[in-house]
DNA sequence: TAAGATTGAATTCTCAATCTTA
DNA sequence: TAAGATTGAGAATTCAATCTTA
């Protein structure tokens, strides 16, 4: 084995760095995200993604191909959602095996209210902190692991 | 509220690749983890740091700070560890309250075991995706996002 | 009083099994 | 058989309360 295995010095820096600003900016947009206004973040994505459905409402397997879930968490989540006036489900016409799920107007109303403020946080904690040519660097980094992935899964024969 | 509060389109692309990225690349390096050596990347965490550390052991109150885990969170997982037989907890003497936290001899062969091959998938799946001066950028990115959020620890007076 | 740590209950997530319809 | 979705059990995480000793 060479120690092309092993990671340098600098990489250990670059990838502990990572990882802590992944998990520092998570920790702290959930925690104020939840503080004004009620919502996980599990919840908010939930909600985006209806919102910016046609209609405010998508099928589950779409919920769950945009957002990168298991369709049990989806539904366990829904549950919990439908049970505080956030979402109902719906029978679908053309496929009686599917669900609908919409947005209520409560929920619409919870994310339109939690939507600005939440764009402001990452804007202060996040964008404010780079420069154009960081965020544009930061881009094509993002979406060089993605290819990455991506080409690793269709090797290996797995879903994304 | 002046649209200064949203993200321009580049902004987007650059925020949501970066979510998707880091989501993906967990994703995928938990599973990998898993399948390979048995360990969840909580219990990699907790290990490598007890392997690092001398003597293979460590305060339980240094092991939440080095993995910014709350204390109930690291003491649960603990029991669940204990309970494998990765680690083990001693008094200790020169304060009555505190824990220490030790690696055992399986505990220790579980790492050594799981390391080079999860290091190799960090390669792989990361460093190989990105040139030097990405990674070089990335890391200073990583850092001024770091600071921005130090800077509003200490403005609103919280512990990071 | 505060620091170090544990506990129990409630919430959330994962895994495997199941159900219904294409 | 496979796709869309739900369910229940078990594992992990959070929150608040507690316990002991500095």
């Amino acid at each position: 084995m060479s120690n092309d295995l092993w990671l340098t010095a600098d990489e250990q820096r670059a990838w502990r760095g990572f990882l802590l600003m992944g998990a520092k900016l998570q920790a702290r947009l959930n925690r104020e995200l939840q503080r004004r206004s009620g919502l996980s973040d599990a919840d908010y994505e939930v909600l985006v993604n209806l919102s910016e459905a046609p209609g405010g409402r998508l099928r589950a397997f779409e919920l769950c191909g945009a957002m990168h879930w298991e369709k049990s968490r989806l539904s366990h989540h829904l549950s919990r959602m439908e049970a505080r006036g956030l979402v109902v489900r719906e029978g679908c016409r053309t496929d009686a095996r599917g669900a609908f799920v919409s947005l209520t107007g409560q929920g619409r109303a919870a994310i339109e209210a939690a939507a600005p403020e939440h764009v402001a946080q990452v804007r202060r904690l996040f964008f404010d902190a780079l420069t154009p040519e960081q965020v544009e660097a930061l881009t094509t980094i993002s979406e060089a692991v993605l290819d990455r992935l991506a080409v690793e899964d269709r090797v290996s024969g797995r879903r994304p």
